[in-house]
DNA sequence: AGGACATATCGATAATTGTCAATATGTCAG
DNA sequence: CTGACATATTGACAATTATCGATATGTCCT
């Protein structure tokens, strides 16, 4: 419990007022938490930059088990992950997935944090 | 591997060319990674937002288990997390411990995103 | 149909992490 | 010094997660 002014100990200044009631609730932290944890990760942030500076705009799978050495399902659950938090998205042509960026739920987040 | 114009299939569209090589570093990836792990739950996205929106510019830490109805000693880890990802600095006045944000640390995160 | 290949899913395991109770550390008042 | 209090650290445990091998699914070519 806080000591404040009035509380047990006399004549010492109360730590502090109210906390600011502009904070995130619970809700929206848990909301923003969750698509943070898709970038707490070095192998996804390396996919997610791979994919979003692609010159065409969209790397095929393949490419990425090729230049981050981790094995295939590795990186195909890691993939899922950035899929499910929103911020890539995956097409498939013929027998091969291409990712896309979403640059829009990227820059959800970085509103959050501005 | 990925498979190419010149290898086993014959007369199939390579996957894509080489992947851009302006993506990140394994060691920036991870780097970055560690930083929004800090931000990757929702009891310190509560606490960061609590220190970054505080009217005076600095919480005390005692408001914040008042807050958030944790226990002190999981706060004060989650405090600690925050801090040793340059998020927040503490700051010991006396039996209370100031906890501010580190605005250029965020906005260093923002960046990554943009 | 059958073979070859890209990707996804499953099962298992090692490592990490969030949480709390108990305890330690440090600070102030008397 | 001693008692009261705020915060930090420790130890333990449950839950999550990153990883890989094995296997399944789907697609193309012959």
């Amino acid at each position: 419990m806080a000591r404040t002014a009035t509380s047990a100990r006399k004549s010492v200044v109360a730590c502090c007022g109210a906390p600011g009631d502009n904070a995130l609730t619970a809700t929206q932290a848990e909301s923003l938490a969750r698509a943070f944890a898709a970038l707490s990760d070095p192998v996804r942030m390396r996919l997610l930059s791979l994919i979003a500076t692609c010159a065409d705009g969209e790397v095929c799978a393949c490419n990425m088990v090729e230049t981050l050495g981790k094995s295939q399902p590795t990186v195909s659950h890691h993939l899922k992950v950035l899929r499910e938090a929103g911020l890539v998205t995956a097409d498939k042509r013929g027998i091969w997935m291409w990712y896309r960026a979403v640059p829009e739920r990227v820059a959800e987040l970085r509103a959050a944090l501005g």
